[in-house]
DNA sequence: ATGGACCTTCCAGTACGGGGGAAGGTCAAG
DNA sequence: CTTGACCTTCCCCCGTACTGGAAGGTCCAT
């Protein structure tokens, strides 16, 4: 199949694919005489496992990097499990910051709803910040 | 005082002050002869304005806007409220993403740490994503 | 043979907040 | 008078995951 096909029966586009392709997610696929690239239909399920990754907050190169370890012939395993160990981390990590700074946001537009704009001194930019 | 006692006093460096300065943030600086920049003590209290900004969240172009509106005159109370309520509504947002991310991660590290890696099959990428 | 839909490569740009480094000018100390 | 630290402008680079577009080749139907 040629790559528009692809690309529609993965819900991608064809610029996607060759993205890919260029990172390494995706070999480079074999070509017709006249040089299109030529896919199998098993292809689909390589750019779904992407999209999976992905929607497991995964980058593409960490996508990449169990590919690469299934491509080697392994169980990448071990590895997924160490990559959503850490992006849990993460997670947990961002996720704290931002109920932080969500908290003090609260605290300052608090603040600015309460307080008379009309008693802000000119030389300071803004007392709420 | 020279662009490099500036960035030190406040914190940052000389390379990301002129940054500013090209991004509006800051006024084009007093020149020396010589064609250095000469800058004034308060100008720290600026830069500072602008790291507590960027403390809240607010992007570098959020924050000129503030410093716009009160270099105009005007007290910038009205828009810097409006601004904390929609950074407070996309962090709502961005929060409630990243715990049901971490949900669907926390479920497939569960799986991928009871699965015996050995029945993994080899025809798929990895039975856990 | 011609039109349109598809494909190819390559180059550039998006948003964000800077960083790196070159080529050259300036200033103060020794 | 030279050395070293600082300054100037300039342009390109980082990461992330693409997207847009130009210039040209191919395939199929009419």
């Amino acid at each position: 199949m040629r790559i528009g096909e692809l690309a529609e029966a993965a819900g991608t586009t064809a610029k996607t694919l060759r993205f890919y392709e260029e990172q390494g997610l995706l070999p480079e696929a074999e070509r017709t005489p006249s040089g299109y690239r030529d896919y199998t239909p098993e292809a689909v399920v390589r750019i779904d496992f992407i999209h999976r990754g992905q929607a497991a907050g995964l980058t593409l190169a960490q996508v990449r990097q169990i590919l690469d370890i299934r491509d080697d012939g392994q169980a990448p395993c071990g590895h997924v499990q160490d990559l959503l160990d850490s992006r849990l981390a993460d997670l947990d990590e961002q996720i704290a910051q931002l109920v932080a700074l969500r908290e003090t946001i609260t605290q300052l537009r608090d603040q600015a709803a309460t307080v008379e704009p009309e008693t802000c001194s000119p030389d300071q930019v803004c007392r709420y910040l």
